[in-house]
DNA sequence: AAATTCAGCGTACACTTGTTAGCTGAAATG
DNA sequence: CATTTCAGCTAACAAGTGTACGCTGAATTT
């Protein structure tokens, strides 16, 4: 029951999406890998590949998914270090930094897709994206009591802080970097204090940060 | 002193760019065009591109000067809008949006490129966000008293969503962008009042809005 | 033990691509 | 008017692409 054959089809598989991990780097965007390329970083005929895959996009749609769950996973992590206590902002802000310091080129990939040409790929990532957004909206009406729609408002523009300041961070070396993290948390901490102060004054709390 | 050969090349110049901007389309980005292609749609031979450019390089770089420069000008003509009166915030965003609206191809072709795989092509949409964000600290500072560093996070901050929500109203109908620009002003705000509120007191203004 | 499945292979085809080399004829220069 | 310049052309090439077809042999099923 082992499957010997499936075990070795899902192996090759594996060959595929990693060859294709190797390939995206700064010079080089996914769209611009060839079916051929990858099949042959990954040791296989070119013919081969269609065993696993219909076609290109199929295998991206494969990185994208994976990518965005490996960094929900993380951030769920990080939301319970936070029950124990911490700043929200610090550690999330942090967690998604290190993410992306550490899957450069599956955020790469995110990032050129989304504005990218293949309107499958531009869905999937804004579902992932979305995903984000949502739980944070969550977490601002549960834990922070904040009205729906100002909380989406609120998410919404803190999503877009810090995917942006990720998509920067990819060329800087650790010391910039920092100092990129810092800045965010800041602006992050601009959006939260803003919004709070858009609040019915009876709902505002002390401090947000 | 007319020079009719000069003249005639440049319209073919322009044959060119208009012909790379007409095939940005949603399907497909500006590094998926060819050389071919492109001289097609302009009604040259292949051979006769490199009479006008070195590269497709050459010419998307040309694309993005061109886009560059009608933004700001137009946000130049924005703000003797605003010394009329009225709140910069609004009427920046606005603005904003209006040339995203009738600049897809060109904005689209910003969005891919500065993620993507040339270093010239993201080192020049750098370049022109950078003017963007320049001019509003320089704003933020000399008309609102803001200090330096908050300034350039505020600003900064300000630029990243701005930037984001227009990368989104690409995909949406007219009502639609007409619901995200107001969020995106409502995020604006919140990022103007939350820096405000970091203020030392004796700085901070009644109102940003 | 026989029959079936199927991952991977080699061959082949029709295209598209960027780029070189050299020609042509009208515009510009003297 | 003679000469030079040069935008645009045709022809040709080597290189790469996606994909259809049919074969093989080992793993699986019957």
């Amino acid at each position: 029951m082992a499957g010997i054959r499936a075990q070795q089809k899902e192996k090759t598989r594996r060959a595929l999406i990693q060859a294709a991990l190797n390939q995206l780097c700064p010079e080089s965007s996914f769209s611009s890998l060839s079916l051929r390329e990858v099949s042959r970083e990954a040791g296989i005929a070119p013919t081969s590949f269609y065993r696993h895959f219909q076609n290109m996009d199929e295998l991206g749609l494969t990185l994208v998914d994976e990518g965005g769950l490996a960094l929900r996973q993380l951030l769920r992590q990080s939301r319970q270090r936070i029950a124990k206590g911490g700043s929200i902002i610090e550690i999330s802000v942090h967690t998604f930094m290190d993410y992306v310091t550490h899957n450069k080129n599956i955020f790469r990939l995110m990032l050129q897709e989304q504005a990218g040409t293949t309107k499958d790929f531009r869905l999937a990532i804004a579902r992932e994206i979305d995903h984000f957004k949502q739980e944070l909206t969550d977490y601002l009406k549960a834990e922070r009591n904040i009205p729906a729609e100002l909380a989406r408002a609120q998410s919404d523009a803190i999503v877009r802080v810090v995917f942006s300041a990720g998509a920067d961070s990819l060329d800087l070396q650790a010391e910039d970097r920092a100092r990129l993290t810092a800045q965010t948390i800041l602006q992050v901490r601009m959006v939260a204090r803003g919004a709070n102060s858009m609040l019915p004054p009876n709902l505002s709390e002390p401090n947000v940060s």
